[in-house]
DNA sequence: AAGTGTCTCAACCGCAGCCGC
DNA sequence: CGCGGCTGCGGTTGAGACACT
C-alpha cells in the first residue's frame, strides 16, 4: 500500500503510454494534475519532463545536422547557456538535448580548438558560459564566418528551409522513425498538436476510464516498444 | 573474451518566475 | 501586497552503451 511513494528513475513503456493519453487528454501544461490523475506516482515536473525531452511527437532524433551544429554554436555565442531558448529555434530539438550536446561534442572540440589557441594566448568562447564571459560577440561571428565561411544568413534560410521540408512532412518522418502510431494517425487526420492541446477545455466531458486509456494505447504500443 | 575507460543521454534537483487567491 | 502552488529552466548525476587495450 505504497501507493503513495513516488516513483524515481526510468520510465517504462507502460508509464509512457499513460501520460501520452494523459497529456492528449488534458494538455501538457498542467503536470501536477496530470501526475496526480494519472495514477503514475511520478512528480508533475517528473511527467513534464519526460513528455518535453522524449515523448512529444514532434521531436527529431540522431543526429544534429551541421546546420543545427552551427546555429548552437552561434546562439550560444549570442545568448550563452540559454538552452531553452535556443532550442526553441531548433525544431524539433530539446534544450536538454542541446545541453548535452553542447557538453559533449562542443566541450570536445573546444579541447581540440584549445591545444593551438593556449599557444596564441587567445581565448575559445567554447570555454565560456557565452556572452558575459566570451571573447566581443562580433569578434566571435567574425571567427565562425571567416572559420567556415557560412554567414548567419546561410544558417537561417537553411534552417526556414528545413522547417518549411520538416513541419510538413513532419508525420512521414516521424513515422519512420519508431514513433507513436497514434499521433501519427491523428495528425494524419490533420489533427494539429494545438488543436489537440485545446481539448484542454473539454477535459472534463473527455475523462476516460483508466481500462479505456490502456486499451486505446494498446493500438499504438510499437512505437514505445520499439 | 574480459576488463577498463570514455561517452551519451535520460532523469533528477534546486531555484526563479509567474499566477491566482 | 504577500503567500503558496505550479511551471519552466539550467546544472548535475548516474546507468548503460560503446570503444579501446
Amino acid at each position: 500500500m505504497e501507493q503513495n511513494e513516488l516513483r524515481k528513475g526510468p520510465w517504462t513503456d507502460q508509464e509512457d503510454m499513460i501520460l501520452i493519453n494523459f497529456v492528449h487528454l488534458f494538455g501538457h501544461r498542467r503536470w501536477d494534475y496530470i501526475a496526480k490523475v494519472s495514477g503514475l506516482n511520478r512528480t508533475g515536473k517528473s511527467c513534464r519532463l519526460r513528455w518535453v525531452n522524449y515523448l512529444h511527437p514532434g521531436l527529431k532524433r540522431g543526429k544534429m545536422t551541421p546546420q543545427e551544429e552551427r546555429l548552437v554554436l552561434e546562439l550560444h555565442a549570442k545568448w550563452g547557456n540559454r538552452w531553452s531558448r535556443i532550442a526553441r529555434k531548433l525544431p524539433g530539438r530539446t534544450d536538454n538535448e542541446i545541453k548535452n550536446y553542447w557538453r559533449t561534442h562542443i566541450r570536445k572540440k573546444a579541447q581540440e580548438k584549445k591545444k593551438p589557441m593556449s599557444r596564441t594566448g587567445k581565448v575559445s568562447f567554447y570555454d565560456t558560459g557565452g556572452p558575459n564571459t566570451a571573447a566581443s560577440e562580433g569578434e566571435k561571428s567574425q571567427e565562425f564566418e571567416d572559420e567556415k565561411g557560412y554567414s548567419m544568413d546561410d544558417i537561417w534560410k537553411d534552417i526556414d528551409m528545413s522547417e518549411e521540408k520538416m513541419i510538413k512532412p513532419l508525420t512521414a518522418n516521424y513515422c519512420d522513425q519508431d514513433c507513436c502510431n497514434i499521433f501519427c494517425h491523428s495528425m494524419e487526420k490533420d489533427i494539429s498538436w494545438d488543436s489537440l492541446w485545446k481539448m484542454e477545455e473539454d477535459e472534463s466531458k473527455m475523462f476516460l476510464p483508466f481500462n479505456q486509456s490502456i486499451s486505446y494505447f494498446e493500438y499504438g504500443t510499437s512505437y514505445l516498444t520499439g
